[in-house]
DNA sequence: GTCTATAACCTGATAGAC
DNA sequence: GTCTATCAGGTTATAGAC
């Protein structure tokens, strides 16, 4: 994503790649319309006149982050042919895949969720969350109803592997510099990090 | 903290509270000095008075925050005549206690933490942090060797504890717009939630 | 479509009167 | 100590020329 560089389309599209770029590093309220245009190249007025307002821009940017994401996951974990941990393996290393791409992402995400939740819940039912929540849902609700999975509350699943997923990086200067020993890469750590995770959902899920 | 309303002290200390609410709920960035001021009922100027920069004024209500944490965890979590499960009950109902009273403060930490590492450290180094983890850390080695716990890389162990514990808090909005059914608060959802740490914690260290 | 110029405002910080 | 007045610089957004 940030880091693909392909400055090949329009002007619109080369300002949406930037913008990406300088909010996920530094958030939204971090992030200046007139940094954005140097960072293309251009003057601050161009920007508006393709996104009347830093608002409208961000939502641009935003729905492109996750509307990238969401299909992906679904499709990984809705394979009920496959074994868990191995199905939850694909998961973890498609979010490491994207979070080791862009490292702030988690913490973007969870940043202007807090700041304005409900611009950004709709630009997210927009893009057709919460059918992509049902699909999971519905497709491991099944599953344990055939007697495949060990019966667990959804959200003590939902929640334990996302606050396991997204800690690392949420709170990566942390993990760095307190968790992570000498001569030891982030790259290392979350290696033996995903055996963790996904031990932890097959022990809810299977037993 | 942010609920006592004491104002009976001095100026400054009214400051500190009022910046405390107001950083918490906004972060560093989207707090403005004017908006300090005239939540205390005072004028721009006097801020700068008290606390010359507003980067010291930060620094000011960061220690104070984080100090006031650090030595009860410390306490609860070295009784070590106490089974595992009780301390670690104990020590998510203290982070429980102060998280409600102020629910942004695990966002506020990891967000100020990605906003100025180095500055944030150097105010945790001058708290005593360093010396604080390493009590817990060599407490818990002792322990193991003793036979008493079981052998778990300490990371491991730090790691799905904090994330598990933070994460209703830092995805709150989430939480209650997409985990927490209809008729059901929040505290009742990190009550049962409680019990998932204590479980998750317990089978890490007992077995 | 993209630019220059500018409006209208907010920011952190300081100087100096009281 | 707390105030008024002010600074220099930044912000979003718009108007109008090309």
């Amino acid at each position: 994503m940030a880091n693909e560089k392909k400055h090949v389309g329009g002007l619109e599209a080369r300002i949406v790649d930037a913008a990406r770029e300088l909010f996920l590093e530094r958030g939204f309220a971090g992030t200046s319309m007139s940094d954005i245009a140097q960072h293309v190249g251009i003057n601050r007025p161009t920007l508006h006149y393709y996104f009347r307002t830093k608002e409208r821009m961000f939502g641009a940017v935003f729905g492109g982050i996750v509307g990238s994401l969401v299909p992906r996951v679904k499709d990984i974990i809705l394979q009920d042919d496959k074994p868990v941990g191995e199905r939850v393996g694909k998961v973890v290393d498609a979010y490491y895949g994207v979070f080791t791409a862009n490292p702030s992402l988690p913490l973007f995400i969870v940043r202007e969720m807090d700041r304005d939740f409900d611009g950004v819940a709709n630009t997210l039912i927009e893009l057709g969350l919460k059918s992509y929540i049902n699909s999971i849902k519905q497709g491991l609700l099944e599953e344990m109803k055939a007697g495949r999975l060990k019966r667990v509350p959804m959200r003590y699943l939902f929640m334990t592997f996302y606050s396991m997923l997204t800690m690392p990086f949420v709170a990566r200067n942390l993990c760095c510099n307190v968790l992570v020993s000498d001569g030891e890469s982030f790259a290392d750590f979350l290696a033996e990090w995903k055996g963790y995770i996904v031990d932890a959902v097959e022990r809810m899920l299977c037993e």
